[in-house]
Order: C-alpha cells, then sequence, then structure tokens
DNA sequence: GATGAATGAGAGTTCATTCAT
DNA sequence: TATGAATGAACTCTCATTCAT
C-alpha cells in the first residue's frame, strides 16, 4: 500500500520539479504539456492520471516554490540574532535568492499576470501563498518586536512585506540588486528613527 | 493628403487602443489577433498592414501605456503644492489609478511575464519604460528636495520608486488599496524623520 | 505491440499516399495540409504528430516515390532478355508509364522548381535519389556491356540516364509519347553503330 | 501619343523585368506581389493596372525569357560555320548558359510545375515557346543537312531537341556541366557515323 | 494613370485534452 | 497504472486582389 503510494508520488514530484522549473523559467502560458511529458520521460496520459488539467500543474507549482520558499526563509531568519537584525534578514534573504542562476522573479506575480482574471482558483491560491507569507512575517515582527502594540506590530509588517515585495519584483525588472539594498536601507531608516 | 494620413492613423490608432485595452485586461499570450481585429472591425491583413507581428502590437501597447501614465502622474503631481507633497503626490496617485474599474496592476510587469527570456526587445522596451518613470521621479525629487546633495537625491528617489513599484503590484495582487496607504506611511515618515 | 506499431504505420502510410497523390497531381506549393487530411480523413493534429512539418511531407513523398519507382524499373528491366535489350528497356518503361493515366512527369524536376534554391534538405534528397537512379542504370550497363571498359561504361550510362530524363521530361511537358521513341531510337543507332 | 505610350511601355517593361528576375529566380509562387512591387519601386494598383493578374505577369514572363532565348541562340549558332557545326552549336550553347550566374534551369518547365493542370492559359503558353523553339531547329537542320529527306530532318530535329531539353534540365539539376558534356558527345556520335 | 489602404480567404502550425488498449 | 495515437479548436501570419481617391 505504502509502496504504491510511494511510487505514485515519485511519479506525481517528478512533474511537479519538471513542470515547475519550466513553469518558473519559461512562464505557464508558454510551456506546453509537451516539454513537460518529454523532460519528465513520461507519457503524456500518465501526467494526466495525476493531473486533471494543466491548472492543476499550475497550483501544484505555486504550492512547491511557495513551501520551499517559506522553509528557506525560515531557517534563514531564524540563523540571525533575535531583534532587528531579524527583521532586515528578511530582505537580505533575497540577495543570495537574486543571485541564484534560475532567478525569475517573483512566481505569484508572474503567474497573476497568465491566468485570466476569472481564474478564481489560481487566483485564490495566489493570494493565500501571499497571505502565509506575510503570517510569517507579523510572526516574525511579534516576536521581535514584542514592545509594539498590535496595530503597530501589523503596521510595521505590512511594511515589511511591502518591502520585500518591492525588492523582489524590481530585482527582477531591472537584472540588478540595487532595489534589495535601498529596501534594506528604508528598513533599517525606520527601524532606527521609529 | 493630410486626409490620408488622417485615415492611416485613425486605423493605427484604432488597433493600439483595441489591443491595449485587451493585452490589459486579459493578458498578451491570452488575447489573440482574431479578437484584436473583431473588436476593432478590420480586417487581419489590415492590421498586419499596419504592424508586422503581434510583438509589434505589444510594443506599441507598451508606448501607449506608459505615455498616457506619465502624462497623468506629472499632471496630478503638478497640481500639488511644491514641498514633500509633490513626492507624496507619486504614491497618492495610485488610489484613484488603483480604483480605475479596468486597473489591472502594471502592464510592465505582467508583460515581462509573458514573453521568453530571450525576447531583447520586449524586455528592453519595458526597461526603458521604466528608466523614463525612475528619471521622472528623480527629476521631482531633485526640485523639491534641493537642499539634498546629488547622491541622497537619487537615493530618495530610489526609494520612492521601489515605494511605487511595491505599492502598485501589491494593490493589484491584493486587490485592496492597503498597500498604496503602507507605502504612503513609510514614505511620510522617511521625509518627517530622514 | 505489433499491432501497436501496424496502427501507427497505417495511418502514416496513408497519410504518405495521400500526400503523395496530391502532390504529385497538384504540385507541392498547391496542396494544402487542409486537403491532405481532408482527404486522408484524420485530424490535422495526427498529421502533425506523424511529420513535423509539410517540408518533412514532402520528403516522405520523394521517398516513397522513388523507392515505387525503382522498384519497378528494376522488375521491367529484369523481365527482359540480358544484352543491350535490357538498356533499351530502361527507356521502354516510359511508355507504359507515360500512359499512365496520373502520369505528370518527374516528381524530383517538379518539385525542385518549387523550394527555394536553399532549402538544402530537398533539394539534397532529389539529387540522392537521381543518384540512386544513375547508379541502377550504370550497374544495368556494367552487367550488360561487360566488353566496355570502365570509362566507356560511365559514359553509356551516363547517355542512357540523360535520355531517360529528356524523355521522360519532355513527354510530360508535350504530353506525348514522341519523345520517348526519339530517345529510344537514338540509343538504338547508339548501341548498334558503337 | 507616342511619348504617353512610351511611358507606359517603360514602366510595363520594368515591371516584367523585375517580376521575370524574381519568378526564375525563385520561382512563381514564391515570389509575392508585394515583392515584385517594392523591387520595381512602383504601387500596387500601378501593377495592377498594367497585368489584370499574377497570371498574367507570368505569361508576360514566358514570353520575355523565351525571346531573349531565341535571339541569343540564334545568335550564336549564326556565329558557327554552316555544316554540323551548327547543329552541335545548339548543345554547345548551353555550356555559357549553364555558367551565368542567375543560371536556373528552363522557365518553361519549371512553370510548368508551379500551375495547375487546368491551366490552360499559361501551359498553352509553354507549349508554344517549346514549338517554336523546335521550330527553330527544325530550320537549322533543315538548311545544315539539305542532304536528308523531311522525314529524317524531322527526326534528327526531334533528337537533337531532346538533346537540348535533356542536357538543359539536367545539368541544372545535377549543379554539373557534365550532361551538356554528355549530350554534345551523343549528337556528334550520331552526326559522325548516320 | 497612379496610389495607399483595406480585404476575405486561406496558409501552416501548435495547443491542452481524451480515447482505446 | 500507464501508454501511444488521435483530436477540435485555436493560433499567428500571408496571399492576390480591389476600392476610394
Amino acid at each position: 500500500m505504502s509502496v504504491f503510494n510511494d511510487v505514485k508520488s515519485k511519479t506525481r514530484h517528478t512533474i511537479i520539479r519538471t513542470a515547475s522549473d519550466l513553469f518558473y523559467e519559461k512562464g505557464y502560458n508558454l510551456t506546453g504539456i509537451n516539454e513537460i511529458i518529454e523532460e519528465s520521460g513520461i507519457a503524456k496520459a500518465t501526467l494526466y492520471s495525476h493531473f486533471r488539467s494543466k491548472e492543476d500543474l499550475l497550483l501544484a507549482y505555486l504550492d512547491e516554490k511557495d513551501q520551499e520558499l517559506l522553509k528557506s526563509i525560515k531557517a534563514f531568519c531564524a540563523s540571525k540574532p533575535a531583534g532587528d537584525e531579524q527583521l532586515i534578514a528578511v530582505l537580505e534573504f533575497l540577495i543570495p535568492f537574486f543571485e541564484q542562476e534560475d532567478f525569475n522573479g517573483c512566481w505569484c506575480i508572474r503567474s497573476i499576470a497568465e491566468v485570466p482574471r476569472e481564474n478564481v482558483k489560481v487566483r485564490t491560491k495566489i493570494k493565500s501563498n501571499k497571505q502565509a507569507f506575510r503570517q510569517f512575517v507579523l510572526a516574525l515582527v511579534q516576536s521581535n518586536k514584542p514592545e509594539l502594540d498590535k496595530s503597530q506590530q501589523q503596521q510595521l509588517s505590512n511594511q515589511l512585506y511591502l518591502l520585500y515585495e518591492g525588492a523582489l519584483t524590481e530585482s527582477h525588472l531591472q537584472g540588478a540588486a540595487w532595489p534589495i539594498e535601498t529596501s534594506i536601507g528604508l528598513l533599517k531608516d525606520k527601524l532606527k528613527k521609529g
């Protein structure tokens, strides 16, 4: 039984990994099902036995990517000393992230540009991803800024999130790291002076 | 003669307007040439006598949109009293912008998600659009913060640009205006205390 | 397994046969993919799963036609008594060939008129077809004229090939069999008198 | 009046020359009307005021080319001493012809591959061109072989014509001059030994 | 007589998906 | 479960031709 599931899971995961790489590199609409199955080394019908549609693959990709990210950034921040440094770490995380060879911006923002407005499933998934990320940032603020009241914590958390998103998107668009540095600068000012 | 040119210009402009609306609403790849010509009320070959390819239409769309935007935001800022208020206006501009019924985020960021990495033409156009916008922001900073030195002006300009981009992208993604307010808050802090 | 292969082969061969008939009758450029699939009774995507492009179909057509031809003419010549008669048979073969209802000249010569000069693939295929034919003629000369030296055999072979090609092309162009008779006459003279 | 006609003729002739070059180089179907007008430097409607259709241009092209050819080959043969040498000259003419940089085979044979079987106009034109050529060859035989009877003259003329056509087509297909040499060899044998 | 703009019909190709085995 | 074959709908783009001026 568990062997069965494992085998199934393995194939399924191979597909997700392949699709993820391709979707992230080339974009969702510019990646064909044929490319995915060729690179995965499986048959087309096999893919469709694991995923009802290409859209399902997109959802799995968004899930995979965000789980990876959350795990990485949580570890990164936890490795820093408590206090402001952990908050700044959220942005500093973006530097090695940006420097990864396959860096291609934020999959959520890129994907939202590729599906129709009516596509509630995908758009909900993306919002939920971002919500989870904001939750992580808020928790980080709460544990590192216990002196602030709830409303101030929420506000700071929002600002940090915004700086993160701006830095991520702009470093991609500009093909340069300066937006990350700019974000970090803004945050440090903020933390220092108020 | 001028009649001829007008006729030509008219058709051409009709196409750009139609394509712009569709590209912005549905995205580039999800908008077919057939939709554009049907909505424009012209024949397919007419479109292709005005634009060599769909990609050319994308470039025209990016140009059209950015020219519009720059004109609007320049007017909006100029309508505010000189000083910090003109800088804040850059972000405040996003509120009515966001409230427009057809608001769908930043066409540049959305378009960059839709073309292959190798597409130098489009990516260059997008960067050049953003460069022009950054130039506008820098000029605004220079004229409203003459007391700062060049390097400080550049830094502030970068920060303002980043807040603008973050607010724009996030208000779109979240479907809410709070990222704009958050950006404005951050900027006001910065201007007050630093 | 073999059933699978057979099914695949069947469809593939149906396509080639249909395309061959149409290409030979109407010409390559004047035959549309739509005609081929309609006549084949298959879907467009099915065709493109068997052949990467229309050009690939052209190559398959050239191959199919030449294999058929070589088989036929070899059988025809083998049915004649050894000696000069086998050489003359090469030209005599053209008489029933010309009389076939669907006779439309030489597919190689017709095809070479339809593809751009730069199309190396097709032009190479055509040359290779003709090379195979010349090889057949040369072998026939060698086995039926052992008394000649190599150079003489080559020369006679070239002459026979040339008469074949001229008769084929001209019987088509003129819509008459006399060029074949003329070729045969010339060859007989040649064989008789040296 | 004559000025008018001359102007008209000039434009018309420019078009024919341009179309001829393109048709001969690229083939009829692969040459677009747009290319012709661009290269001619005229407007599309101007072309259509001189030629009812692209087919009419094809007819003009076939006419132009054959008139040129007949003039050239007649001059070439006339420059040789009377007798067998004038007959051989018909084939020798092909050597410099083949060596011309823009040599691309026989326009008649190439064109016949490009129009539908039903196209009587073009096919008739091509046959009539070839008929005129055969007439020229026959006249040459008659004046250089007065000792032969009518039937023999006709036969020799047909053979010469066939060798010419074979050499022309094959030198093109093979991209080599040997078919011309082979044809000449066959003819010389024939003339020598009867 | 000459023109630029516009066109309907069709080209070849690719897409995500499903079916039969 | 896994597969190779097949599909309808859609894609971008080009053709020879005609119309209004």
